[in-house]
RNA sequence: GGGUGCUUAGCUCAGCGGUAGAGCAUCUCGUUUACACCGAGAGGGCCGGGGGUUCGAUCCCCUCAGCACCCA
């Protein structure tokens, strides 16, 4: 074997021989307890990021486990069309090869390109996982935009549209001017910014320099004022309710109503009214019947609804021009220097318009219903649980969907309409076709709506439509519900609770058991990761640098519950120190000739180290279980890193010499070292895959044919050994305490002394005589007696109610040493102080459980044999 | 404005009613045939402030301060 351990040269090889052997397959027919996993879809045409990473790394730890666990493990993956953001890098090369744009070009044209793109670009995040390790069941990888898939959209949507839950309707979007499609509510960032309230002078009519002052953010709406309004209660304006204000620049005549929603406490308390471009004024506009008058076109651009001068003015041009022709008139009261939000799209990043079209709904709040059931029955679960809260709060104040897109890329919209413009909503085109012609009693022609669905709407259907719904597959009965979902916190509302809506909807029970919701990663300095910022670590790179299983290791080690991930690239480093510690380990087995175990019962170890480090292995395994099942995964690494440094600083330590020659337990130890070994391989697979994969191969502990992928997870049956864990105790604490007493008299390291025990019980003695090889060469020492009493100028310290005693008089300062042992004394008798209070009060020992009375008690009696001796040892340096 | 987290060693973070932990960093030592991508040892903490519950609070409750994020 290798100095190092090199990923590069090897990742390759095992990925494909694993891909090669099935073993990531489900298996439907199998009897095995089934174990499933929706991968959250990437965009097709997009990159691994460290997103995917860990969310894929966590994925994998739990695929591998279970597989290994015996279950018919099935990691379903798959890609999303991801509507508006495909689109606009299509629309973008479109414009830098100098071709038309996609009007220009015509939908069939454009959609072929878009497909273009998608097959050149589409398989690059899923062959980037594959560097990762990940073991998805890549032959039943899906596309959101699948025949069958798209089917699933189909049905789902007509079936809605039946039912009444999808409906059309006019309405405000958000309206994106820049990519021209509405977006949903969720697809708008608000961003604080700084920016102005303008006072306005609205003249009254009929009365003259009367004037009612109206504050506003967006001067330029005032061309679509249909109202003014003000609070019904508002003394200041009662006389003005029922009279009008003459519109400045458009002239026109408008009310001014008296609602609710004109705050007194802001500003002069009134408020202009622009049913078309505001969401708030929509609402007032439709309880006292006002005209909506819009007055923008798509590009944000002003329409023939507003006087000529300003017609095809750009929104914020429009907004300077009419400012100033306020100002000349003196109807701009005051300006303000605000900080306020502003709506943004969060792909296009141009502030979005609020605009008065038809779009296609879901009534959220009718299907959230059952979806809220679900998780207050407990049916799904959220880990961490706080996202329950989330989760419901969203729930249960949500708004329709909006769900058409003025897009050309994504599931086109399953409506036709007829001359005159009724709909009809079908499958296909013939069916829409016959439900017209019953419609008008004659065959007439028809008009497809030319929108398409919001990609979430199709990858609300995910946890069905990639098992076949909706035909009635096998596995759409055996992995229906699957078992835990693992996503980052952003996409809860856009996708977890839309699955969950759509799963109870048609499949009548929700999509999965459990939802792990993992944080973002950071960068160190807890950034959020971006392109702009400069600060983003790609997985490929730390991959290559660093290999999977280190990159691996870290994102498991770092996912705490409800923690972010402030992801550095020291941490990494160590866990590939850690990767190469272990494989260096494994160099030491195969020198030592420790790398078989045939026939080894565990069970059966006589010699009490191996018993020992046996029965860790054992603990070490439970408790990844125990982690693993409470989705604790920081909790699982840090438990198999424990007891890979427990094996290698001690137990390796502890039977070298014992392997310099033979002797009665040799062959036990051999047999040991390279059970244990094994177990560690096993134990680290479903987090290191590469490395444990090829050393398995490369040591022969693999026997022909066997990968550890595909091996089964440990359970163990184990006599008690507590008698091996108190002997390994006192042996590690007698070794650290020489050491550390060597360490500060600065006795030279290599250097060996003699040990001197003074009048120790019998099984002190034993284990002194059992390990005295081990001592002599971990603690250096040269040899061992029993001693009555110290000698001048020997050092005492005391391991249990042990005394032990280094006679270095030639390396200590007998004052030094009175003030080491002084110090001592008063850390010990400050905690037999604390236990004596605590002893001494009666309600404590009332009210406390028995087991820490008693405990306390013990340690109290422990503490004053260690005062007792300490105090001797202070008399025999004076 | 509403909500959810967070505040523990120099840094990044675990822990969470009963003796404060890890990794990294720092300091010291290291011609021991696995490993310097290493080993051994050490230093370093009013567990954000204040109140309460409790025999006992870093942990539970209230409150204040600061910092994040989500929703309006």
């Amino acid at each position: 074997m290798d100095k190092t351990f090199d990923p590069e040269n090897i990742e390759g090889r095992h990925y494909q021989e694993w891909e090669l052997s099935g073993v990531f397959s489900c298996n439907p027919q199998s009897n095995a307890e089934p174990y499933c996993i929706m991968m959250p879809p990437p965009n097709v045409t997009g990159s691994l990021h460290m997103g995917h990473a860990l969310n894929g790394t966590l994925q994998d730890v739990l695929i591998r486990y279970n597989r290994m666990r015996g279950r018919d493990a099935l990691w379903q993956p798959g890609t999303d069309h991801a509507g508006i953001a495909t689109q606009m890098v299509v629309e973008r090369k479109l414009q830098e090869e100098g071709l038309p744009p996609r009007r220009e070009l015509g939908r069939e044209n454009f959609l072929k390109r878009v497909w273009d793109w998608k097959d050149e670009s589409g398989g690059t995040i899923v062959r980037q996982m594959r560097a990762l390790g990940t073991t998805p069941d890549w032959a039943r990888e899906r596309f959101t935009m699948d025949e069958g898939l798209s089917q699933a959209v189909l049905k789902v949507f007509v079936q809605l549209h039946k039912e009444g839950l999808i409906y059309r309707d006019k309405r405000l979007v958000n309206w994106d001017t820049k990519l021209l499609t509405a977006i949903s509510d969720l697809e708008v960032e608000e961003r604080e910014q700084k920016g102005h309230m303008w006072h306005l002078r609205y003249p009254i009519e009929g009365e003259t320099a009367e004037y009612i002052t109206v504050a506003t953010t967006r001067p330029e709406t005032m061309l679509g004022d249909t109202a003014v309004a003000v609070h019904p209660d508002d003394e200041r304006y009662k006389h003005l309710i029922g009279k009008f204000v003459v519109l400045p620049i458009v002239e026109r005549m408008i009310p001014i109503i008296a609602d609710e929603y004109a705050n007194p406490e802001k500003g002069s308390g009134a408020v202009k009214i622009t049913p078309a471009h505001d969401f708030n004024d929509f609402e007032v506009g439709k309880r006292h019947d006002l005209p909506m008058i819009s007055i923008f076109d798509m590009h944000g651009c002003l329409n023939e609804n507003v006087p000529e001068g300003y017609r095809g003015l750009d929104r914020f041009e429009a907004r300077k021009k009419i400012l100033a022709e306020l100002d000349q008139t003196d109807l701009l009261a005051e300006v303000e220097n605000i900080v306020h939000a502003i709506p943004y799209g969060d792909r296009s990043g141009t502030i979005i318009e609020p605009f008065l079209t038809d779009q296609w709904y879901v009534n959220a709040a009718e299907m959230a219903k059952p979806a809220i059931k679900a998780v207050e029955e407990g049916k799904t679960v959220f880990v961490p649980e706080n996202w329950t809260n989330t989760y419901y709060q969203w729930m249960r104040n949500i708004q329709p969907w909006c769900i058409s897109r003025q897009l050309w890329w994504g599931h086109q919209i399953p409506a036709w309409y007829g001359p005159d413009g009724s709909v009809f909503v079908e499958e296909t085109e013939e069916e829409a076709m016959a439900a017209a012609a019953k419609h008008f009693g004659k065959a007439v022609e028809l008009k497809r709506d030319e929108d398409v669905l919001d990609t979430w709407f199709s990858s609300a259907l995910w946890p069905f439509s990639t098992l076949g719904w909706p035909e009635q597959t096998p596995e759409l009965s055996r992995y229906y519900p699957t078992d835990v979902l693992i996503t980052g916190f952003d996409i809860i509302f856009f996708w977890v609770a839309r699955m969950m809506m759509m799963g109870l909807h048609f499949m009548d029970d929700v999509p999965f058991r459990t939802v792990y919701v993992h944080a973002l990663v950071r960068d160190e300095k807890g950034q959020k990761m971006s392109k702009s910022k400069g600060n983003v670590m790609d997985p490929l790179e730390i991959t290559q640098k660093y290999g999977a299983d280190a990159l691996r290791f870290t994102l498991v080690a770092m996912a705490a519950q409800g923690r972010d991930v402030r992801l550095s690239e020291e941490r990494i480093e160590g866990y590939r120190n850690f990767a190469t510690k272990i494989w260096n380990a494994t160099r030491y087995c195969e020198m030592n000739d420790c790398l078989k175990h045939d026939g080894f019962d565990p069970a059966s170890a006589a010699f009490i180290p191996n018993q020992w480090i046996i029965g860790e292995t054992a603990k070490a395994q439970a408790a990844i279980d125990k982690a693993i099942g409470e989705y604790r995964f920081n909790d699982s690494a840090d438990a198999i890193y424990r007891f890979v440094y427990t094996f290698c600083d001690w137990y390796l330590e502890f039977t070298k010499p014992l392997l310099q020659e033979s002797g009665p337990h040799t062959a036990e130890i051999r047999q040991t070292t390279a059970w244990v070994l094994e177990q560690i391989l096993i134990l680290l697979n479903p987090f290191m895959p590469f490395i444990t994969e090829e050393i398995y191969a490369v040591t022969g502990l693999a026997r022909e044919g066997e990968r550890l992928i595909g091996s089964d997870w440990p359970t163990y049956k184990l006599p008690d050994n507590k008698e091996a864990v108190a002997d390994m105790g006192w042996l590690m604490r007698t070794i650290s305490e020489i050491r550390s007493v060597r360490k500060d008299r600065n006795v030279p390291a290599g250097a060996k002394v003699p040990l001197l025990v003074k009048e120790p019980g019998a099984a002190i003695k034993a284990r002194l005589s059992a390990y005295e090889e081990i001592l002599f060469r971990l603690a250096r020492i040269e040899s061992i007696e029993i001693v009555s009493a110290a000698p001048k100028g020997a050092i005492q310290t005391v391991v249990d109610d042990t005394v032990l005693i280094l006679p270095i008089a030639g390396f200590i300062d007998v004052e030094k040493e009175k003030l080491n042992i002084e110090r001592e004394i008063e850390k010990v008798e400050a905690d037999i102080g604390k236990i004596d209070k605590q002893l001494g009060n009666e309600r404590f020992v009332a009210n406390a459980p028995e087991e820490i009375v008693a405990e306390q008690r013990a340690r109290k009696a422990e503490l004053e044999s260690k005062l007792d001796k300490l105090r001797k040892a202070r008399e025999d340096l004076s």
